[in-house]
DNA sequence: TGCCGACATTGATCCTGGTCAACCGCGCGG
DNA sequence: CCGCGCGGTTGACCAGGATCAATGTCGGCA
């Protein structure tokens, strides 16, 4: 439904990355599907059961409130896979965030794929814990030091870290409104710990320095 | 205030009450070990590798900041299972909340035991997941609100529920200081919600304007 | 049964981050 | 090429919850 052609030659370079992905033993592999910007990929309460794999661009999980209130729980880059829930149904929501493709798993009902699960769940499991932490205990500038060391880690470790997301999507990760965000990261910037190449696209110039504040 | 000392005392045998759970296969049982209020399971950085399923009492499951802020990521109460990591090694703190008794499941190396373990993780992380929303996007009532309803709904629904662990622990879990679950508590009190009938015990009066303040 | 200490409640004040609002700047379409 | 709109930044003010402090109460044990 939201899944369409899209020409790759209009996607920035970052995005076409090839990724060392560990295929799944035991899955049926579909084509890549092409997710514009913003484009839902499962909603909750929809029937799980297919695995996702980000080939490219960059997904969204979150929760959302009666009120409109989101939390996203979680980002997905090239090379992640995501869709794994805890019964039949999704819980929640999953979004492109930019033009994304993502590789399609279908499982057998009868192939036990938990081995190969397990680990991956295990994963999410403590980064999510992990992220406990930072919403429940630390402060605004704790939170922003840790997302961007996190996003950085998980690109590699180097000092130039993509932001795929908003403004708003960090927000909404770390609880925070979009006005905070924009005033630590001016904060850090002013403080030489950062430096914004441009809105989505930052340098870490004192690494040390962020890793006090994130923890 | 947190006891360290690793007190592990062996029950007699008649002490050891069974209680209705699915006893893991592929694992050897171990008999029921006994923490007194206060002490330590495990602790971050230890190598981890045996399960633990609670008997008797209750658990709480922790991280610390370097200044001592503690983020409380689970309680586990009777009959629940904890002690996986995603590698070897322990990522979190486990401590018994009141006299606690666990049994312990020794897992041979060569013993798969993923297809068991990926449903209690998958449910771990969902859990997790909804804790993220609750401490990311909502306000000290609606946490508190949340909070009672999931003990009440993890104890069977009853209108009158158990609170094993201290209110500090409460804030720890909900990232809250002491002092503002219990405002929030009178006000509820105050408001006919619920009705304190012991510091660690509440009845739940309007479960519907819970349910709805909870989210 | 009464005492003590830990835990909990309540009150006063402070401060971080939210809210509301104005403005900026870039990219896109007319 | 200009103007519009969206996303981001910045500022002023506000409020929810933290902090600091005093008091209250329960429960365990002598």
């Amino acid at each position: 439904m939201y899944a369409q052609a899209s020409a790759k030659i209009e996607l920035p370079s970052h995005f076409q990355q090839p990724h060392p992905s560990p295929a799944f033993e035991g899955a049926a592999v579909q084509p890549v599907s092409f997710f514009p910007a913003g484009t839902e990929i499962y909603a909750q309460g929809e029937k799980a059961g297919v695995l996702y794999q980000v080939e490219f661009g960059a997904v969204r999980i979150y929760r959302l409130l009666a009120d409109g209130r989101r939390q996203i729980s979680a980002f997905h880059l090239a090379g992640e896979i995501f869709g794994f829930e805890a019964d039949s149904t999704h819980h929640f929501f999953a979004e492109a965030i930019n033009s994304t493709g993502v590789r399609v798993y279908r499982i057998a009902s009868a192939t036990d794929m938990s081995r190969q699960l397990l680990p991956l769940a295990l994963k999410g499991l403590t980064r999510a814990q992990e992220h406990l932490l930072v919403l429940g205990r630390q402060n605004a500038i704790e939170r922003v030091a840790a997302f961007l060391l996190e996003m950085a880690d998980r690109q590699g470790g180097l000092r130039q870290v993509d932001l795929p997301m908003s403004r708003n999507d960090i927000g909404d990760y770390l609880g925070l409104t979009i006005e905070t965000v924009s005033r630590v990261l001016t904060r850090l910037k002013e403080k030489g710990v950062i430096r914004l190449l441009s809105l989505r696209s930052v340098e870490i110039l004192k690494r040390d320095t962020l890793l006090a504040m994130g923890e």
